[in-house]
RNA sequence: GGGGCGGUAGUUCAAUUGGUUAGAGCACCGGCCUGUCACGCCGGAAGUUGCGGGUUCGAGUCCCGUCCGCCCCGCCA
C-alpha cells in the first residue's frame, strides 16, 4: 500500500494539521491545515473573512489577494456551510482585531492555499448556539441541527458517559455481553414492537422492551457479572422523556445481595457524574422509603430540593360532614394538603388557573383552597362545611398562618397525589421554594412487591421478577399486598433514571407470585416456562439494575428533552422527520413475509 | 383514545371588524467594499397562508373535517 496515492482523493496532498480549537496563540507563525465547514463569510472586497467551524468551534481565516490572489478570488464563491480545507499561517491578531467571544479569537490563520471539497445548499437556520426554529424544522434538517454547539456537546457527553460506565464496570469485573434484537413477545409489560419472520410466515420477533430475562438467563449461565449499554424498545405513546426507542444501562450480578447491587450503581453514578460532566456528587446516597416518598411528596421520584410537602389529612375528614371529602374517604381514597406558607403572590386569578389546569390536564375533580388572611381569617369556597375540629385538625397539621395557601385534594390515592405533586412541582418552582442544591440523587426504597389494580386485582408494582425480601416469603400466601419487594429506584432531580432488584431465583417461589398475580398454572407454564425452567437449571441467587441512558445524558446536559440527547429522535408521533420513516414497503416484501395490510374503515377511502 | 397550544416566504414573525396587490427582520441572489466577527451600503427575487370542504359579493381571518409539530392525561412492568 503506497502512501503517495494522496494526490487521487479529494483532499489532495493536504491532510488536516489541527482542529479549529487548537489554533491558539501558541501556534503564531506556524503553517496549519485545517477543514471545516464555512460557518460564515465577511467579503470587504480587498480582505474576506471566514469563521472556520469544525467539531462546534470557530476560528477565523483570512483571504488576502497578496497571500494568495487564487485563493482570494476563490474565497469569494464561499457560502455558507461550504466545505472546505484551508493552509495558511497563524498570525497573531492586532490588539483592536481580538475577538473575545471566540476561544481562538486572538489569532487566526492567513490562507495561502484553498481547495473547496464541497458546496452546499443554505442552511435552513443558523447553525448557532441558540435557535429560534421550531422543533419540526429542525428535526427535518437534523444534520444542520447536530451542528449546533449544543448538540456538539451532548454527543460528546454521551460519548463520555459511555466510556466512563465501560471503565467503571470493567474494572469490576463485569463482561459486556450482547443479547439479541430479534426476540419474542412477552405478554407482560408496555406493547411489542413486532418484526415478521419470512421464514416462519405469520410468526413475529419483538424487539426487546429490556433485556430483563435474557440478563437473568446469562447469571445461570454461569456469567455472574454481565453489562450491556443495550437499545430497549417501548410501543407506547411518547412523552418529552420518553422515546419509543431508547438505551439502557442493564447490568446483573449474581451472588449479591441488594447492597453490592446498590454500591455498584453508585459507582457508575459517581463516576460517569465526574467523569462526563465534571460533576461531583456526594456518596451514599440518601434513602427514602417509598411509602414516605409518596405521603411527604405525592411522588415516588420525588425531588427534594423542592421545599413544599403535602399533609395527609384522611383520619381528620373521616366521618366529615363535608361530603366531597367524606365521600372520597368513604371510598378508599385520601384527603391531602399541600400547605404553601407566604403565599401572597398567588393571585385569585392565579388559583382559578391552576383549577382549571388540574381539572383539565390532570383529571382532578377540583381544586378546594383556603387562603388565611393577614388578620387570620380563612377565605375559602370549602371552610363553611368544615366542623370546629376539623378546622383545629387542618390549622395544626399544615400550620397554617396568615399568609398561608392550601390546597386539597380528595380521591383516590394515586390522582390525589399525582395532583398534589404536580402542583408541589410547579409551583416550588415557580415560587423559588428550592434549597439551592443543583443535584439531588436518591434511592426509593422499600417498594410493595405488589400493588392494587384499578379493578381491585393485585398486579406487580415494577415487574413480577422481582424477589420479595426473604422474612416476608410466608405472606406470599397470607397477605401478598404487604409483601415487600428488594426493589428500588434511582432518582435525580425528581427525574426517575433507573431500577433495579434482586430476582426470584427459586422457580417455587417465581410461580407463587405469579399465581399470585391471576396467571393460572397452564398460562404460567406456556408464557413463562423457559424462565422457570431456567430458574431449574441451577439459578444463582442475582440481581441487577436497568439505568435510563438517555435521561442520564439529558439529566447531565441540563436539558429537559431527549430529543436533544438522541441524534436521530423520533417525533411525540413515532415519526423520523430526516429518513422519513416509519414508511411503505413493496408489496413483494409483504408477499414474501405473507402480510397483508388491512385498514380500518375509518382510513378507508 | 382524550385535553391544550401552534402551523402565513428558506426561517422567525406581522397582517384592525371578513375588504386594495399578504408585509417586516434574518437568510438567499446580484453589485460595491482591505479589518470584519450581528460587517456595511445599493438593488433584487422569494407565498398552494398545512390540506380539503363550507358560509360570503369577498376568507390568512368565520364554520366543519383532516394532517403535522410541541406539552400533558391515559398508556409506558
Amino acid at each position: 500500500m503506497s502512501r503517495e496515492s494522496g494526490a487521487r482523493d479529494a483532499l489532495g496532498e493536504l491532510r488536516r494539521t489541527h482542529a479549529a480549537a487548537e489554533i491558539t496563540a501558541s501556534l503564531v507563525g506556524s503553517e496549519v491545515v485545517l477543514a471545516g465547514w464555512v460557518h460564515k463569510r465577511r467579503d470587504h472586497g480587498g480582505v474576506i473573512f471566514v469563521d472556520l467551524r469544525d467539531r462546534g468551534e470557530l476560528v477565523q481565516v483570512v483571504f488576502r489577494p497578496d497571500a494568495s490572489q487564487e485563493a482570494h478570488a476563490r474565497a469569494g464563491e464561499l457560502r455558507s456551510e461550504y466545505v472546505l480545507l484551508v493552509r495558511g499561517v497563524v498570525e497573531r491578531r492586532s490588539a483592536e482585531t481580538v475577538n473575545p467571544k471566540l476561544t481562538t479569537g486572538e489569532v487566526e490563520v492567513e490562507v495561502t492555499e484553498l481547495r473547496l471539497l464541497n458546496a452546499a445548499t443554505p442552511p435552513p437556520f443558523p447553525i448557532e448556539e441558540e435557535t429560534d426554529a421550531d422543533e419540526s424544522v429542525r428535526l427535518r434538517h437534523r444534520l444542520h441541527d447536530l451542528r449546533r454547539p449544543p448538540l456538539q456537546r451532548a454527543m460528546r457527553l454521551r460519548h463520555a458517559l459511555y466510556q466512563s460506565v465501560r471503565g467503571v464496570l470493567a474494572e469490576r469485573g463485569f463482561l459486556e455481553i450482547e443479547t439479541p434484537m430479534l426476540a419474542k413477545s412477552t405478554p407482560e409489560g408496555a406493547r411489542d414492537f413486532l418484526v415478521p419472520s419470512r421464514l416462519h410466515p405469520g410468526s413475529f420477533y419483538a424487539l426487546p422492551q429490556s433485556p430483563q430475562i435474557m440478563k437473568q438467563m446469562l447469571m445461570i449461565a454461569g456469567f455472574d457479572r454481565y453489562f450491556q449499554i443495550v437499545r430497549c424498545f417501548r410501543d407506547e405513546d411518547l412523552r418529552a422523556d420518553r422515546q419509543p426507542e431508547f438505551t439502557q444501562i442493564d447490568l446483573e450480578m449474581a451472588f449479591v445481595g441488594i447492597e453490592e447491587v446498590l454500591e455498584v450503581l453508585e459507582e457508575v453514578m459517581v463516576r460517569g457524574f465526574r467523569e462526563a460532566a465534571g460533576i461531583e456528587i456526594e456518596r451514599n446516597f440518601r434513602r427514602i422509603p417509598h411509602a414516605e416518598a409518596m405521603a411527604r411528596y405525592g411522588s415516588d421520584r420525588p425531588d427534594t430540593r423542592i421545599q413544599l410537602e403535602l399533609v395527609d389529612l384522611t383520619e381528620s375528614f373521616r366521618g366529615s360532614a363535608f361530603r366531597a371529602f367524606r365521600a372520597a374517604v368513604d371510598g378508599g381514597g385520601i384527603v391531602k394538603c399541600l400547605p404553601i406558607h407566604d403565599a401572597q403572590d398567588l393571585s385569585r386569578g392565579d388559583i382559578d388557573r391552576l383549577e382549571g389546569f388540574v381539572k383539565k390536564e390532570l383529571g382532578a375533580r377540583g381544586l378546594a383552597w383556603i387562603r388565611v388572611n393577614e388578620d387570620a381569617e380563612w377565605q375559602s369556597p370549602i371552610v363553611k362545611f368544615f366542623s370546629d375540629e376539623e378546622r383545629v385538625a387542618v390549622a395544626e397539621k399544615t400550620g397554617a398562618r396568615p399568609g398561608s395557601l392550601l390546597f386539597f385534594q380528595a380521591d383516590q390515592a394515586s390522582r390525589a397525589n399525582g395532583v398534589l405533586s404536580r402542583l408541589r412541582t410547579d409551583l416550588g418552582q415557580k415560587l423559588g421554594r428550592v434549597d439551592g442544591r443543583e443535584w439531588d440523587v436518591l434511592f426509593v426504597v422499600d417498594f410493595p412487591l405488589f400493588e392494587r389494580a384499578d379493578d381491585g386485582s393485585l398486579t406487580y408494582a415494577h415487574q413480577p421478577f422481582v424477589a420479595p425480601l426473604e422474612e416476608d416469603l410466608q405472606l406470599l400466601d397470607e397477605a401478598p399486598e404487604r409483601v415487600r419487594g428488594t426493589h428500588y429506584d434511582v432518582v435525580v432531580n425528581g427525574v426517575e433514571l433507573g431500577s433495579g432488584s434482586l430476582r426470584n431465583h427459586r422457580s417455587d417461589v417465581q410461580r407463587r407470585i405469579l399465581e399470585v398475580l391471576g396467571y393460572a398454572k397452564a398460562d404460567a407454564e406456556s408464557r413463562f416456562g423457559f424462565l422457570l425452567n431456567a430458574l431449574d437449571a441451577g439459578a444463582p441467587p442475582h440481581g441487577g439494575f436497568a439505568f435510563g441512558y438517555d435521561r442520564w445524558a439529558m439529566v447531565l446536559a441540563g436539558l429537559d428533552s431527549l430529543r436533544d440527547v438522541i441524534a436521530f429522535p423520533k417525533t411525540q408521533r413515532g415519526q423520523d422527520l430526516l429518513m422519513d420513516a416509519p414508511g411503505e414497503v413493496e408489496s413483494a416484501q409483504l408477499d414474501e413475509l405473507a402480510l397483508r395490510i388491512v385498514r380500518p374503515p375509518s382510513e378507508k377511502s
